[in-house]
RNA sequence: CGCGGGAUAGAGCAGUCUGGUAGCUCGUCGGGCUCAUAACCCGGAGGUCGUGAGGUUCAAAUCCCACUCCCGCAA
């Protein structure tokens, strides 16, 4: 069974490499152009084109899929079946009915919840308990196809966006290469989604990444996480971002107004915030790397009574 | 040449503008106090101040020049 591989990112890079290592005949592998990134714009490739030339497969960056560069590509890759994951653009119709097999995404939540670009993020964010990856028939509309398969982890207030992320990335990866075998010998089963429990998981954007004191610690906590080690929540304390890579929370609530360091024992600034409190243990300064907070107060940046706010979405 | 910050003891920082004995908060080592301690007290070790047998100077962490490396932002 021919496969065209379709990813771009570190979820995806896990499944290329199951895909590789497990003997799956990958034919081809799509991938979104190289983008400058970092100091200096340097052009960077992204990791699943990293992992396919090493295993010398043929790599393709189309700028888009719409035109007919693509369609006579397609055809002569002539594939079985096309795997997507995280590929980060719309395949069209075309695309979609092309294979023989049909297109097979991996989808880093239990659909239908979760649909759309940061299932991940949004599921730590929203304090989840468990949460999962799907296997699905790719369909005209974003992640609406109907499931082949699933699995499911569950998560503590130990995790974050990373390690959220790095299990499922490999609880997926294996997933995807037992439904791939399933399609092989033709034991599949489709399950339609139940399209009224669906939720959308958007974009995380600049606003997604704002701490508002006067709200929940526990809230602001999840808001963390999911956000860590990357883009990172922030604040503003003296004028300067500060971005916050891990915390902790307490029910104490403390009678300041929300923001206010209210002690810096133990290595720990603790914020007070509308329904109880942020122990801050990690942060990143603006224009400093990241540090933990006791290393931060030994710099003696921070006092008590210096006030957290919220930062403006100007810049 | 996208914008900006930085390199000073094991860590986080001050000192640089206005050259003149290298400091702070910790850590670490030793001792003391204590039933005990991450607490407190006393003492010590630890730094070619990123590199350049560079430039200026009586004198450079500090001013000038070149270079290397690190980081943040933005995408």
């Amino acid at each position: 069974m021919k496969i065209l591989f379709m990813g771009t990112p570190d979820f995806a890079h896990r499944s290329l490499c199951a895909l590789i290592d497990g003997g799956f005949d990958v034919a081809a592998v799509i991938t979104q152009p190289d983008k400058p990134k970092g100091r200096g714009y340097v052009m960077t490739p992204p990791p699943v084109k990293v992992r396919a030339l090493e295993a010398g497969l043929p790599v393709y960056q189309p700028t888009t899929l719409r035109d007919e560069a693509f369609a006579a590509l397609l055809a002569e890759i002539n594939p079985d079946v096309i795997v997507v994951v995280a590929y980060g653009k719309i395949l069209p119709v075309n695309v979609l009915e092309y294979p023989k097999y049909g297109c097979i995404n991996l989808h880093g939540s239990l659909l239908p919840e979760y649909r759309g670009a940061a299932p991940i993020q949004r599921a730590v964010m929203d304090g989840r308990t468990t949460t999962g990856v799907t296997t699905m028939y790719m369909a005209d509309g974003i992640d609406t196809g109907d499931m082949i398969d699933k699995a499911e982890i569950t998560l503590t207030d130990a995790d974050n966006f990373e390690t959220c992320h790095d299990r499922l990335a490999e609880v997926g990866a294996n997933l995807l290469c037992s439904t791939l075998r399933d399609i092989e010998v033709g034991n599949i089963h489709r399950t339609p989604q139940n399209h009224t429990l669906a939720t959308h998981a958007a974009k995380i954007e600049k606003p997604d990444c704002i701490l508002d004191f006067s709200s929940d610690a526990r809230e602001l906590f999840n808001r963390i996480r999911g956000l860590s080690p990357f883009p990172l929540a922030f604040a503003v304390l003296n004028g300067k971002i500060v971005k916050f890579v891990s915390a902790e929370y307490s029910d104490k609530t403390y009678d300041t107004f929300p923001g206010t360091v209210t002690s810096l024992d133990n290595g720990v600034v603790t914020i007070s915030c509308g329904r109880g409190s942020l122990r801050l243990t990690g942060l990143l300064p603006e224009g400093k790397g990241r540090m933990s907070a006791a290393d931060f107060i030994r710099g003696r940046k921070i006092n008590v009574g210096d006030v957290f706010e919220k930062a403006e979405l100007n810049k």
